[in-house]
DNA sequence: TGACAAATCAATCATACGTATGATTTATAC
DNA sequence: GTATAAATCATACGTATGATTGATTTGTCA
């Protein structure tokens, strides 16, 4: 029989996955869970803090990929810039490791949805952004500053979306996120990044 | 002095892209638009029913002037398909007229993002996401079905999350979308859909 | 075995939720 | 000016929420 605590993290990332995070109440939890309501607090504190821990606890290992590989592909790329293939590869490909538990995908989109991912990374995982951006930066020396951030939204965007999706959004319904789809986003956003945007582009298109 | 439907409806608009749906109350709605709690029963019927209307007031001049476009487009464009681009200008500008309003586009990204889009999107305007798909079907004939759902996925998660970016998001935070982003993130999305996915990558990146 | 801490439990707290009701006010039409 | 409908109001319903308490069980080491 697993521990109380294990059987609550995996039950709260599921249903925060499932539902949402504002919309899964700690009870919720706990009957699905088969624990106590006290147990959460307990073991963690707070409902924003039991977040917290269900995050940590995948992202942590994910991050630790993320920046080995970026590692490992500068340290191949050297003495110049890696390139942007190779730097989303190493930030994408990692969250399709997570122990092939779709849960924590469609969680990781959840909480990018929601908005709450900007605070928690901002309070536990700003180097590894900042480590991403700078090489991202060098990557595209040329591009603007802010042109290089809309990218990065559309990337992170997409990422989400790829991860939240339910299995039936149109008629015909793609197959779940997959490693195949991951390259297929890798190559995706690599080509938007490199897309020209076109200056002259200002035009108005209401009337 | 505004009827007190509409201040009932910009205030919801605002609230629920500020915090989204499951997170925002109706009193939180009621106190911020200094009206009565059951005027947003007597006036629409549930809370359901009060996003729903939000939504289509803003949503179905938009989904008319995408239609419009799509329509001129294949007219420009006859007796071949249109391309990628032009459709995916027609399904992304017209977001942007939204008479200005910022609070909207917060709110077209939560609900996306919340997951709610589908379920609206199946009630109300089930037809025009059928037309769209069916000319970027024309538009790469020779793409999978499967990778080209996938592509639209990533468009529509870049679009939402574009949508609703928060003003703070990283320590120098872009500005807040604009024409000129949404021109970006055709080209980006275009480039996207144009990318050549590599079969040969179905490598394993673990360990 | 006995002492002590870690963990679980049922029960309850105050508050907030979406919804509903019936009275009251305001506007419209005759 | 009175009747009828539309709109707003204060109030309350029943339930659900996150959090807390103090008692009770379980496990660990002397």
């Amino acid at each position: 029989m697993i521990d109380t605590k294990s059987k609550i993290l995996d039950t709260a990332e599921s249903l925060f996955g499932k539902c949402g995070y504002a919309a899964t109440s700690l009870r919720h939890i706990i009957s699905e869970a088969g624990v106590n309501l006290a147990a959460i607090h307990y073991h963690f504190g707070s409902k924003q803090d039991l977040l917290d821990q269900v995050i940590l606890r995948k992202v942590r290992p994910i991050n630790k990929r993320r920046l080995e590989l970026l590692d490992q592909f500068e340290a191949e790329a050297a003495p110049g810039p890696v390139c942007i293939e190779k730097i989303l590869e190493a930030f994408i490909m990692p969250v399709m490791l997570s122990d092939r538990s779709p849960e924590f995908l469609k969680l990781m989109g959840r909480i990018h949805a929601e908005g709450l991912m900007p605070e928690i990374a901002r309070r536990h995982f700003h180097l590894m952004m900042e480590r991403f951006f700078t090489a991202i930066r060098q990557a595209m020396p040329e591009m603007p500053q802010e042109e290089l951030e809309w990218n990065v939204h559309f990337t992170l965007g997409a990422m989400a979306h790829m991860l939240s999706v339910q299995p039936v959004v149109f008629a015909e319904s793609p197959s779940k996120p997959s490693f195949k789809v991951a390259w297929q986003l890798v190559a995706f956003a690599s080509s938007g990044f490199r897309a020209a945007t076109d200056p002259e582009k200002e035009i108005e298109v209401n009337r």
